[in-house]
DNA sequence: AGGGGCATGTCCGAAAACGGCGAGTCGAGC
DNA sequence: GCTCGACTCGCCGTTTTCGGACATGCCCCT
């Protein structure tokens, strides 16, 4: 288990888990804000994973709601209190990905560029990798120079899944 | 700083420096039980210590009293709930340290053989010196095999103290 | 076009080092 | 003979260290 899924999981104060489109996802949270989505199966993964339940958590269940309401229309943003724990530099680009807006899309090196670490592309391809926010924070609209999948930690196939959604969701036009 | 200290310090929800004929005392506890006495500039020692004050919370304070009890009277057993964190090891090692009566000594070979692990000799000193409570879990009363003093994280002069003085108390007849 | 090298932060496994020991050996001194 | 020290070596959990491996991309060279 990596370090920062054991900082989450110390801190957690509540979990559940909520049925979605693409599976079981795992939600926790701390006193601060939510801290985790993880998919059932996915890497880096806290631990085990229940059956879906409505969360009894207030916060738990709004941001279940604003999932719902994602899969469902495909560009809500999210309005929720994040308490990402990591190193500093995951911090960084774990934030820096919070700038992407849903149907676009950028690249590693874009990333390494806005936090201002041009040169650190592999290190950032090692921090979205540990993600600790599934859809909610999006790593998935983070592709190669080239336009190519390169990796989901969910697998590559939801990632897949999620562009398409949101391709659709947002130029309907 | 060691694993164990670690992670007392993060489970640590209060905690209170006491003032002892040894030096100041650094008390700590968690939501289960008192979690760690340090002495003022001891080796794996949980961070800075302030100046002696009266604690403010019950079980410090309760735990504050049993230890003046001590040092005035010598042989006053402590009646506490304890958060011993460590590895399993090193709790074997600590829960045995528990039944070593005061004015009583042993050898590391002693508590070995006590736990189970007769070969585990040295790894037996190596969890007594990160004992996580002085006094309380009375590891200055292990001694070398050929009675030596051998170590104390908090100076040998210290367990020379503690073992004069339950000597004292014990054998006043 | 295709291949190899390099930069970078973090995690993970393996391996080595490190002790609050103790038993056994070997001489030196009495 | 016997004792006592100094030395060596095995013991074992924990800690530290180290070497790769990564959800990359650019440059340079054939």
């Amino acid at each position: 288990m990596s370090f920062a899924t054991d900082a989450i999981h110390a801190h957690c104060t509540a979990q559940a888990t909520i049925a979605t489109p693409l599976g079981p996802l795992l939600l926790a949270r701390t006193a601060h804000g939510i801290a985790g989505a993880w998919f059932a199966g996915q890497k880096h993964h806290p631990g085990a994973i229940d059956a879906p339940q409505r969360p009894r958590d207030p916060l738990l269940a709004r941001a279940a709601r604003q999932l719902r309401d994602y899969f469902d229309t495909g560009d809500e943003p999210f309005d929720l209190p994040f308490d990402l724990r990591g190193t500093p530099f995951q911090r960084r680009v774990w934030q820096a990905l919070l700038d992407i807006r849903a149907g676009a899309t950028c690249s590693y090196a874009d990333i390494a560029r806005a936090i201002g670490a041009p040169q650190a592309v592999r290190a950032v391809g090692a921090a979205v990798a540990r993600n600790p926010m599934s859809v909610i924070v999006p790593c998935h609209r983070v592709l190669g120079s080239d336009g190519s999948l390169t990796g989901y930690a969910g697998g590559v196939e939801r990632k897949r899944s999620l562009l398409a959604h949101e391709a659709r969701a947002c130029v309907p036009a």
